[in-house]
DNA sequence: CGGCTTGTTGAACCCACTCAAAGGTTGTGG
DNA sequence: CCACAACCTTTGAGTGGGTTCAACAAGCCG
């Protein structure tokens, strides 16, 4: 069977939700699927210009912006299923670099189709806006937690990424972080000393089970309690 | 004259910018024109469904998000100029409330009319995806903002509000802060004794000055020297 | 004018950072 | 397949920036 939108086995949480068969197949036509890239390379740079929204179909990605300093700072994981691109939108090149924590398979959706298909597709359109509109509401919920404690940073942490993977039919007890320890810390606002010593005061609690990147979560509803108590 | 979008001064920055003058006067059309609301009272509440895009003609906002606790979390400033609502699209319901801070006079434009336009209009969806994506482009920047001292969060907001200021063609040296230190150390994730003290730190060196909500910038590439020096 | 919210200033404290050093893991080349 | 190097992770001890708590001053509105 041919790798193709209507096959894919992300349809129903990639960009073709919500479309109708008929969209769904022209779609189909249009995205360049099946790439590759290694762990640490880029699949895009930021400053480059726009090529268009990507999905991720296995793999795991950082998205990352450099200040003017040259200082990195992690915005975003990107999990198998999940799109990214959207920092690109606005002034039509990437505002972020988005780097392969391990190997990665995507499918691609070309700016010029876009434009074509959203003439022709409105609800695209209103798919791709919504889309949009997540990135929004993640960043609320990531100024809400940056307002927090270590412990409820790394607590939300796990819990979030096991939400994630649910959501995408993955195992959501039992998975690995595929970034370092120091890329969580970046990513949280906290040092990678931090992350490290409060995931194992989780583990002596009980909480979870960590063994380098390899995490076991054993009591969920445990860690959900650090995730905003007074 | 009457109020249309073809004839508002918000034209070269609100929704309109890249329509063509056809678009513009059908957009005109649909616009809920001329709205007011009194200071303290809400554009719209968190949870309520998704009515629009809202542009705001005068006064100022604030967009807050409220966690399980209740806690409340300033996630943004509305000036004159600036449009909101964008916290609605992706689940039909707003993750926010916005409270004016200041008598408002806005325009709306309502969903319904949104779709239909879109479909008539491609253009319209570039604009409003492009608007979504500067959403986006400003969470990176108050996520690098956030792993800064206390001292470049407060130069780097005023400076940001200067500049946003000056866009719309408002004095840029001299202006009312219309929110409370309260509520800019809510945003800027520190607390208003620390926004009263950098305050006032920065007027000491003759940077600024403060008298109550007026703000004069005196120097401002000395401020801009605090927003990300090693 | 009086009461109430908002803003300012001081002093003690604490959480997370910094610095440092030891233990693990991963990948590469001989 | 082992050895070495580079990187990542863990753990400890001391420090400091911003918070907390508290008291007072200044606007603001009835």
């Amino acid at each position: 069977m041919p790798v193709t939108c209507e096959h894919c086995n992300l349809g129903r949480i990639c960009i073709p939700k919500g479309l109708t068969r008929e969209e769904i197949e022209s779609l189909g036509t249009l995205v360049r699927r099946n790439n590759t890239l290694p762990k640490g390379a880029a699949l895009y740079h930021a400053g480059s210009p726009f090529r268009g929204v990507i999905a991720i179909r296995s793999g795991s990605s950082k998205l990352v912006a450099l200040d003017k300093n040259g200082n990195e700072y992690v915005v975003d994981f990107v999990l198998p299923g999940e799109l990214l691109g959207f920092d690109g939108f606005s002034t039509e090149r990437y505002r972020c670099t988005a780097i392969a924590l391990e190997n990665v398979n995507y499918c691609e959706l070309p700016t010029q189709q876009l434009e074509v298909l959203a003439r022709d597709t409105p609800s695209l359109a209103q798919v791709l806006l919504q889309r949009s509109g997540y990135q929004f509401d993640a960043s609320v919920e990531k100024m809400v937690l940056s307002r927090k404690s270590a412990d409820e940073r790394v607590a939300s942490f796990i819990i979030h990424i096991s939400e994630r993977l649910r959501l995408r039919g993955y195992a959501s007890t039992e998975f690995r972080l595929s970034m370092s320890r120091e890329e969580i810390g970046n990513y949280l606002g906290i040092t990678h000393e931090t992350v490290s010593r409060l995931l194992h005061q989780f583990q002596a609690q009980g909480l979870i089970n960590v063994k380098s990147k390899q995490l076991t979560l054993l009591d969920r509803a445990g860690l959900y309690r650090y995730c905003s108590e007074e």
